[in-house]
DNA sequence: GCCTGGGAAAGACCATGTTTCTTGCCTCAG
DNA sequence: CTGAGGCAAGAAACATGGTCTTTCCCAGGC
């Protein structure tokens, strides 16, 4: 025997009455049947609830903050199905958005305020996580939608990337850096200059397009920073600690702090987009799609 | 079928492992028993809570909210065992007493103080509220203990009365009233003021008191006034509106802003003391009975 | 394409817990 | 003392939870 629900709720009608027989009647359940079930609870919980009298029941101290919490408890049972039904009846719906603040800093905002005019009733929760961790949700239903640089085509089994907008690369140099009186720099040149990255353990992918834009340059790449966010890389750049190679979307968001050069040879723009399943999508998730597409050609 | 916190407790097994048969392993049930009462339950809910697959199962929207809403209703049905449990053990209590704050104003922090200095574990709940609620409080078993003057025979049926003090009664004036001059008042000069009282209607004893003092004098007693507390009675007092009889322990409170004169003939004194049920009392009031009792010897 | 393994669900049957009905005991009021 | 009201114990009935067996579906390997 364990306790149920169903002890809170016979429990609370007999503290409530004080009287074992009237509570039964209240409840449509024969008196010996509750004045059990009352007995089985204390038997189980291991010490007394109520102080029979001939007349009545009576609460002990026990008995009276059990009383409180037994409320409490199906007060909460209560709100808990309440708020999952809200969700299946889709009065109210949730949508899990992962994305990377840096690359999505021109879009997302816009794209969310559409979205919610639109769909006021849907919660949008967003995540911040990493590219890989924003594969994961997805293939496992914690994300509905995600963006994100293409990944991988092995990693986009089930899934399905609408591009967005193609990101050139750019380098970031200090405005007081010699290259910044250039208007375009040679990879040969930029590969001799000491780099800025974010750490290679938790942006794997972003040090494969590294190795790959200067796989044909002579001299080997120097990572001599590796800051643990877009604001200390790019102070670090500021400071001529050294130069980096970024999107040229994080534009806006450096400002007059740094200059960004094209490179020559250029390499292959990012192609930056959404993610979503390929079944199974929600009508909130396909909205917010259309949404983020219409903020974009709107541009 | 109602719902129960064994449904609960075997959806959150499901959903955490995602998988019914290795969530039946953990709960020790077979795989088909705990398939049937997660689908009574989504039968109850009148939704999905899961979405099946050949190789497992996956929560639903809505499922994803009643997880996070059943982990709390299990904690919080947790939580309320522990509390009842911990005041059925002793390792915590509760004493409730009822007061009223000015008969006790010299009496009660210094025995409150004395109390939980050997007693730090009894959580003690103040009640200020009227004698009849105090009684019938005490009848009821709400309160272990109460404070008040000595009522009629008839109401102390089951309890026990502690005479702690006795109070003398006074007629309180403002210090410029004619009176305020005399070393004592005669109750027939007395009685031809307007007199300030609390409402017949909240404080039926204190009225009878009243009659009762003036009973033998010849005209009739009149009042002006019925503040609703002691700051406004006194204040009232104070301003020259009226006169009023009060107990001398009430002359700490007013210190200077009024005077307390003694009456001829000098009424019966007030009996104050402790009323508690003559059977069923706990360890924790039987010991603050005594930290009262001491704590006025001590003076 | 076939076979195998893993997992969820359906159906029959059994076990356990809940509930009803009846009776007994106690207290209190008249 | 008697009658009424209320709680608890015990036997029987009923409902629900659980087991065992079988079926169906899907995915992966050969």
């Amino acid at each position: 025997m364990r306790m149920e629900l169903r002890h809170l709720r016979y429990f609370v009608a007999v503290a409530e009455a004080e009287n074992v027989s009237r509570a039964a009647l209240k409840l449509h359940v024969s008196q010996p049947a509750l004045s059990r079930q009352i007995r089985d609870l204390e038997d189980e919980l291991g010490f007394l609830l109520l102080e029979r009298s001939a007349k009545s029941v009576r609460l002990t101290d026990a008995g009276r903050v059990f009383l409180t919490e037994s409320c409490a408890v199906l007060q909460r049972a209560e709100d808990a199905v309440k708020a999952a039904r809200a969700v299946a009846t889709g009065s109210r719906s949730e949508l899990h958005i992962g994305y990377a603040p840096t690359l999505t800093a021109r879009i997302l905002p816009p794209a969310l305020r559409a979205f919610q005019t639109g769909m006021p009733g849907v919660r949008v929760n967003l995540h911040d996580v990493s590219t890989e961790e924003m594969l994961a949700g997805l293939h496992e239903g914690r994300l509905q939608i995600a963006f994100l640089v293409r990944p991988r085509a092995a990693a986009l089994r089930g899934l399905r990337f609408e591009e967005l907008m193609r990101d050139p690369l750019r380098l970031a140099v200090a405005p007081n850096h010699p290259f910044a009186r250039r208007r375009v720099v040679a990879l040969a040149d930029a590969v001799r200059e000491p780099f800025i990255a974010y750490s290679r353990k938790d942006y794997p992918d972003y040090h494969e397009l590294l190795a790959s834009v200067f796989s044909a340059t002579k001299g080997r790449l120097h990572i001599a920073e590796e800051p643990d966010g877009v604001s200390s890389l790019i102070s670090a750049i500021e400071a001529g600690n050294g130069v980096a190679l970024m999107p040229d979307s994080l534009a806006c968001i450096a400002g007059a702090r740094l200059k960004l050069l094209p490179l020559t040879p250029a390499p292959k723009s990012l192609s930056i987009g959404i993610v979503s399943p390929q079944t199974g999508r929600t009508t909130a998730a396909e909205s917010f799609l259309k949404c983020a597409k219409e903020v974009l050609s709107g541009k």
